[in-house]
DNA sequence: TCAGGAAAGGTAATCGTTTTCCTATTTTCG
DNA sequence: CGAAAATAGGAAAACGATTACCTTTCCTGA
């Protein structure tokens, strides 16, 4: 199980070079390595109450807006003072008293892809303006690193736990049972345990279906598909969707022209794709791909090839990368409201601490042409 | 001054339609919208204490590592008593004791900026390989926003706070005079104040005068700028290197050959730069742009225009966005190590806490040629 | 034999809040 | 006028951890 580094197993703890070291000792010499101008301690609730000459029961009170335990000019008294020493409450002191803090933790499978980076700056800016914290983790895609940054967070009393991707993972599922306040965003759990109440993201079953009849539209019909690991229902859903609604037009999708990828790597997905359905044979005149990298990718080894996009291949994305316009003028995308996911967070969130009901938020895509 | 959104100005504090409540009313009807099986606290040192037989005393010892204060049996029945209650202990609780967390918090000009973003994932594996968390601000370039997150972040007690760039700002002085553990990165303050010890990045201005000389080198001689807002010293340092080189080697740059734009959005000033710098004459057959993000812009300009990259012009970006060897095969850039930002902002921080000496950390950089 | 130290571990103070009881002092109103 | 109710505010108990200080027991060596 978890124990803090300072007691694992191949440390023995205090001991120095054989010699048991009492913490005393330690203590004694640390003021001697400290600055000199050490920052003087903020302000505390006591200050603040001795300050205005009342009790901190009175500061607590006023500072939560408890109008009517004080007179106004008691309130005004302990305002100035606050404004004063520049006091601030300690969040850890409220959070301990309360029970609960107003952090929320957001637990990325990927930081370095931008579409997460971009989620979760969207979800700080909306968090704050909320009145919440947010602490970032990336769990890298590992099912015990997730497990990690759970426990680690819920050791921070955290209110919340948004999920920007998921594996299934030990810790996951306890949290699931102990009806913990986990908002799954853009990729749902494994599990048909939790409820489609907290979910945050786009249809992406309908954006794939989607997909297939914007090729039709066009009149292209030999249509391909490059996705990444089926593991995400995200990405199993687009694939559901664009395979489902080929067949049901009654043309189908060529196994030669599929390409599943593995990995976090879409980039190195999509030119591998390309590889491989040459090998298979002849390239589809419509490509879709599960992720904008995933189309970057196939586009540099068609440029390679001397393929053009559009003119020899259309390529359609997903995502929609706000770079796009600037530098991918050839690729269509599934165009998705990423910086609206913040703002659905916090109202899932809401909803899911208030239990008033449905915290799913459910967000409208485009399809973005290009080409 | 600062006041929780309870009690706001606006806000009377718990008066409803004309109706004073009382606290209590409200707590007694907390537990009716409680969802019924709320999630089972998580066991506190007191419980271990009680199911192992011991103080509370002992199990803290135990699980700080002090060895010499208790038998090993003793030992074994607490950490057995820790994995069967899956104990960890709350940081809030710690922290309140020990007057510090090991919490950092980050505070980025802009993370819509995958640079920044890119910094802020590669911090994030790093601070948690060396046990501690990490808080997410977003202060978008703006004063208030970035003295409100400092303030927010003292607040929580955390232990450092690493400026993603940084603005000058009425708090951030206020933090340098009392000698909080700040660590600049990629920008330096204005003021002079600071030690140049609590910085993290690249030589900016060797980096800008490496382009010159780069420049020159491959034998193009009309070079040109496009930079943006000179308020970021990092930017500035890049010019004045640029600038200061070329005019070394005698030919200097000629003004027409310089766009200076503003904002956040680089994209817009690399289109704008190559609009204005053909409105003021011909184009020079090197551009420096300051960022990645501005070459995109020119380039987008300069294909509607038909003009190629690099057979018409050469450009120079900066950053090196992993995504250039995909989507900007034409783009030459000054390559940062971003990804070793992250042991490196650990580092310094480190070397800030324990005072030791220098926590600053000059990183290399490199120039990628593609064109 | 016994002074003194080490070993093992418990007690209680403390960190900064919130909130439940209290206790006075006014007000209100019949 | 007097009882009930409201107002204003204080005292103290939590919340979960750490640690200074104390107590008990056992062992060592002069």
């Amino acid at each position: 199980m978890w124990f803090p580094p300072a007691c694992e197993e191949g440390s023995k703890g205090l001991v120095q070079s054989g010699v048991l070291i009492d913490k005393t000792t330690i203590m004694t010499k640390a003021p001697d390595h400290q600055n000199p101008a050490k920052s003087p301690k903020p302000a505390s609730i006591t200050a603040v109450a001795r300050h205005a000459g009342v009790s901190i029961a009175t500061v607590s009170r006023i500072m939560n807006g408890i109008v009517n335990k004080s007179s106004p000019a008691t309130q005004l008294r302990v305002k100035a003072a606050v404004e004063e020493l520049g006091y601030r409450p300690v969040t850890h002191g409220q959070s301990l008293r309360r029970g609960e803090s107003r952090v929320v933790s957001i637990h990325a499978v990927n930081l370095a892809n931008p579409t997460m980076a971009a989620i979760a700056a969207s979800a700080e800016t909306a968090l704050r303006e909320a009145g919440y914290t947010m602490v970032l983790c990336d769990t890298h895609d590992q099912p015990d690193l997730q497990d990690t940054t759970l426990l680690d967070m819920r050791a921070h009393l955290v209110r919340g736990y948004v999920l920007l991707g998921t594996i299934d993972s030990a810790q996951l599922a306890q949290f699931q049972n102990h009806r913990e306040a986990l908002l799954y965003v853009n990729r749902r759990p494994h599990g048909a345990t939790s409820t489609p109440d907290d979910f945050v993201g786009i249809d992406n079953k309908a954006a794939g279906a989607a997909v297939a009849t914007y090729f039709k539209q066009r009149g292209l019909h030999h249509c391909g598909l490059i996705h990444g690991a089926l593991h995400s229902p995200a990405t199993s859903d687009r694939v559901d969707g664009y395979t489902g609604t080929l067949s049901e037009t009654g043309q189908g999708l060529n196994p030669r022209h599929i390409f599943a990828g593995q990995g976090l790597n879409h980039l190195q997905i999509g030119y591998d794709g390309i590889t491989d359905l040459l090998q298979k044979g002849a390239l589809p005149d419509a490509l879709f791909c599960s992720s904008d990298l995933i189309a970057y990718g196939a586009h540099r080894k068609l440029s390679e090839l001397g393929i053009q996009v559009p003119r020899d291949i259309v390529l359609m994305g997903f995502d929609d990368n706000p770079l796009n316009d600037w530098i991918a003028p050839w690729l269509n995308s599934v165009s998705v409201p990423y910086p609206k996911f913040g703002q659905a967070i916090v109202t899932g969130l809401e909803a899911i601490w208030n239990r008033g009901d449905r915290g799913a938020q459910i967000l409208p895509f485009t399809i973005v042409e290009r080409a």
